[in-house]
This record gives structure tokens, C-alpha cells and sequence, in this order.
DNA sequence: GCCGTGCGTTCACAGGTCGTTCACGCGGCG
DNA sequence: CGCCGCGTGAACGACCTGTGAACGCACGGC
């Protein structure tokens, strides 16, 4: 897996936002951004894959523990559950985008990027 | 910031470009491309024969897995959606070359490159 | 016990994207 | 000229995601 730290108080930090895992705590620079256990779950698992594109099933298999069912919805649900409470902590970044067909992949990119066919979505 | 470790087993990388097949990412000098998912597929597809001319047929049996139909377009449309998508990522190159009554052949080559009839091989 | 609150799941609808197929145009060649 | 191979824009249904809301549940206070 990744060369980051393992379980050991390990801090992950993508642009503006860290999270420690171990303490259940999420900030968005510097302020504390408040998550319920999913959420933060949810965050924690992407953050350790950051930039890379993640299935749907291998996020709902790490924060769910069982496989996800065709028609699950849940993970889209959360998805943007954190989206919106991100954007919240920090307006001017996008940190989660979709790859349609693929899954989501977690990295900082300015908000008001060209939409052209860059680093988005 | 994440370490992009490169935990991933193949890289494939021609000029600028670059793909990771086991991730769904594609890479234009460190952006990400956004590519569908049959996109994805044609581009894994010609990179892995970089510099090679592709026919129709193989490229079709390959991405699509079936046999290509007498009459079917599909490859045209999608060479052109990925000539799009890599000429907006990377104007100053040409990756995709046609070779009429053959196939395509994918390799890096300068946009400006005055069209003789030798530049690649 | 009764109620308010937060959470996780599931629905339903809306909007976007994807993949295929058409239609039209163009240049090369017999 | 007529045909063939290819480029390209558009149309269209199928499929995928975003999102607000409804539900059922567990918990804690009163």
C-alpha cells in the first residue's frame, strides 16, 4: 500500500485539510470541520488513496466492511454529504471528483478551474 | 501532501502522457484528463502498441471485445473524442496518426511538424 | 413514557454523461 | 465521375450521478 505513515498517529494532510484518523478529527485549515462517524470514514479512506481514482466498490467495501449491492445509493449519498460540508470549510476548493464509470478520486484543485477538460470532475 | 507513490504495477507513459491502467487515470504533463470509460480503454489500448500502426479490427476486438462489424463507426467517433480530449490537454502534440486502409498508430510528435511523409516510422 | 435530535439508509426525481448510429463532407483513386 | 475510407457534428435512448426528502432508529433529556 502507501509508504504513509501506518496506524500510528499518523496525520493526512491533501491541501488545506487534515485529518488524524486516530483523534477522529478533521480541519480545514486550521478549523475543525464537524463529521458524523461515515463521513469521516469516508473522508479518511479517500485521503489515503488522495489522487488516485477509487471504485465504488473498493471505498464501500473499506468504510462500509461488506460489499456494496447493486443499487446502493449510499455512497453517492455521503459523497455529497461531504462535499457540501467541505465546500462549506473551504469554498475555493474542490477536493472530491467524479469519474464517471470509474469512481471518485479525492485531490485539492481551485474551484473556479477552467472546465474545460483539465484536472476536473 | 500525499507522496504520489507509484504503488500501482504498470505506468504507461508516451511523451507527456501518461496512463495508469489499474487506476482509471490518465495524465497530460501532470493534469488529469477526464476520459470515458471506453476513451480510457482505446487510449490503454494504443499506448500499450505505442509507435505500432493498430488496425481497425484489433483495436475494436480489444476495446469493445467483439468482433468490429463491416459498417460500424465507432472507432472513428472515439479516436476523434480522444484526439479532442488530448489536443485540448496538450496542443502542441499529436498523438493519434492515421494510416489510411491500416489503422492508427500512437506516438508523440510536434503539432507543428511539417506533414512530409516520414516523421515516425 | 414522551419528545426532540442526529444519523444512516432508501426513494424519487432531475440533470448529465456515455456510447451508438446517422448524416454530410472531403480527398484520393480508378 | 463514382466509390471508398475517414473526419466530424449531431441526435437519441440508456445509463450514471446529484440532490432533496422521507423513514426508521437509537439516544439522551425531561
Amino acid at each position: 500500500m502507501a509508504l504513509e505513515a501506518s496506524e500510528t498517529g499518523d496525520v493526512l494532510q491533501v491541501g488545506e485539510l487534515e485529518v488524524r484518523p486516530d483523534d477522529g478529527l478533521a480541519l480545514a485549515a486550521g478549523r475543525t470541520v464537524v463529521l458524523s462517524v461515515r463521513e469521516f470514514h469516508l473522508l479518511v479512506a479517500l485521503m489515503r488513496r488522495a489522487g488516485r481514482v477509487v471504485s465504488r466498490e473498493e471505498l464501500f467495501r473499506i468504510v462500509w466492511g461488506r460489499a456494496l449491492r447493486a443499487g446502493d445509493r449510499s455512497i453517492d449519498v455521503y459523497v455529497h454529504k461531504l462535499r457540501v460540508k467541505l465546500e462549506d470549510a473551504l469554498p475555493d476548493w474542490r477536493f472530491i471528483h467524479t469519474h464517471v464509470g470509474f469512481g471518485y478520486r479525492l485531490s485539492p484543485e481551485p474551484s473556479h478551474a477552467f472546465h474545460k477538460n483539465a484536472t476536473g470532475r
